[in-house]
This record gives structure tokens, sequence and C-alpha cells, in this order.
DNA sequence: CTGTGTTACTATCATTTTGATACGAAGTCA
DNA sequence: TGACTTCGTATCAAAATGATAGTAACACAG
């Protein structure tokens, strides 16, 4: 995959980081509570290699943090940063397609703690108040 | 990553067929426009083996369409389809994300065709009106 | 203290995926 | 005829993945 990473594309630079299954249901659990590599390890399946790689390099890229909760025995577990939580919407806006696309069958979902109703994404463009999608878009190179 | 797909979290499903670096990217740019073999591949850089397989799944899945535009020579051009189209936003908050996060040096920036302004995407919860994030969330499993 | 349990890993290694390079097929165009 | 274009396939080495087993460092029950 090489220098997708110096990209002037902002959506090649985050692909470059986050853009593999594991790493997006690793966010997916840790925005929903999970700190803990068992807990991620038996949410996810995940072979315990994998996992300690995983959280190695969203560790690294600043997604998570490394805490220790217990000095004896020592103990970590994995907090979301403010960069981790700001991929939240990310994570709902595939969950949203999911829904739509992949939905048959039963779905979890994912409901405003308070109201109770589920939770219904959309993205706007904040300049228009336009959907996404909606407004033809052109691409301008970095200057 | 056997059986994710079959998840009943639809984070998880859209996962198991979107969640790898390259089918993105083949999205970003069928999304702003790009549609026959070569340009994709000279686009990303990708080994034509890759983009050959790449292709196929996404057809397969339905997010892309093979329509011949021309009999003599036979040639195929993969346009994006409803589902394909869907997956826009997830692509702009990626972006967005990475701008954020991401985003040292000169990017690419992408403007409403109309006003020329630069696209700011927000994820928003059309139940609350609330920003996706800023409000506790509940999960509740598949009855 | 001994044995069992918990948590968080590392080691090993077969299988799978990837990616680089070369080549092919089916035409067009000069 | 020969060069060029477009859309791939064939081959194969290198890297990533994933299943399984083992380890370290402790707690706690008896």
């Amino acid at each position: 995959m090489k220098n997708v990473a110096e990209a002037t594309c902002p959506i090649a630079r985050s692909v470059a980081f986050v853009g593999d299954a594991w790493s997006l249901l690793i966010l997916r659990d840790a925005s929903l509570g999970l700190t803990r590599f068992d807990d991620f390890r038996k949410s996810l399946g995940i072979a315990p290699t994998m996992l300690t790689r995983r959280l190695a390099t969203l560790t690294e890229e600043g997604l998570l943090e490394k805490r220790r909760y217990s000095e004896r025995p020592p103990r970590d577990e994995y907090l979301l940063t403010g960069a981790g939580r700001d991929f939240l919407p990310v994570l709902f806006m595939i969950g949203d397609w999911g829904r739509k696309h992949r939905g048959k069958g039963k779905l979890t979902r994912f409901v405003d703690a308070e109201t109770g109703e589920e939770i219904q994404p959309i993205a706007v463009d904040t300049a228009t108040g336009a959907r996404i999608g909606t407004r033809p878009i052109r691409v301008v190179a970095a200057e």
C-alpha cells in the first residue's frame, strides 16, 4: 500500500491508517465502551497476535491511548483519544450504509440514550445545508 | 475475517465488504468520475491483479456495475450503482477525519460545483438533530 | 504454599493475500 | 506492417493473516 499516507487526498490519508477491517471494528468496540484486550478479543474473535498489532498501530497513530489501570498486577487498558472519538461519525455512516444495503435479518440498533429512538445519521454539507451526494462536486488539486 | 458479514451489527456487515483500503480508494475514484480499468490503475498505482479482483468483488457486491461501452474493440467500464453512490457520505466523513487529523501539508479540496465553496461535512442524527457523537449512545441487541 | 483462574500478551508456523513484472488478446490508427 | 491502446491474465516471491500453544505476573481459595 506504500505511500498512500503521503497523498494529497484527505481520504487517502485516512485510509492508509484505518483502511482495514479489524481497525474499524476495534474502533467501533472502543466507541461502545470496550477498553481491555480480552474484551476486544472476545467481542471480535480476533487472533491475539492481530489484536496486539492493531492496538499498537492505533495507539501509535493517536486514535487510542494506553493507560495502566492496575500496577499490581500490571494491567493496561485502551481508551479512545480525541482523534479516536472523532472517528465515530465515520462508523455511523458505515453502519447506516450497512443497514440500507446489507440489512437482511435482525440487526443491532444504536439508539439515543435519552430519547431511546434509533439514531438516523445523515451527512450534510454545512456550507450549503444540502445532503452529501445530492449536489455535484468538483475536485480542486492541492495548490 | 470469516463470518463478520453475518454479524448483527450493521457496521460489521459493511466492513466485511468495504473494509479494505483499495476498495475505498476505488469507490472514491469512481465517485469522482473514473470508470475505466486503466484510469483506476494509473490513479491508484495498484497492481492489475489487485484491481481486477477488487473491481470484480465490488461488482459482485453491487457497488459497481460493469457496462460495455464499445463492442469493437470490446471495452468495459465500471459505473457506480445506487448502493455505490450511497457510499459517498462515508467517503466524505473519512476525508473530513483525514483533514482534521492527518492534514499536514497541501491537501486536495472537494468543493461544491455551484458555489465553489469547500464542502464541510458533518454527520447529524435526524431524530434529535444533534451532531453524531455529542450525545450518549446505547446499543440494543437484535430482538 | 499449591493449585486454579485471570489478564495480557508473545512464539511459531501453515495458509492466504499482496504486489511486481511479464505477457496476451483484441482491436485501432498511420 | 508495426506501433499503440485498453483490459486484462500468469507467474511467483514477499508479506500479512490467523490458529494454536505457551508465557508472565499476579490473585485468591483451600
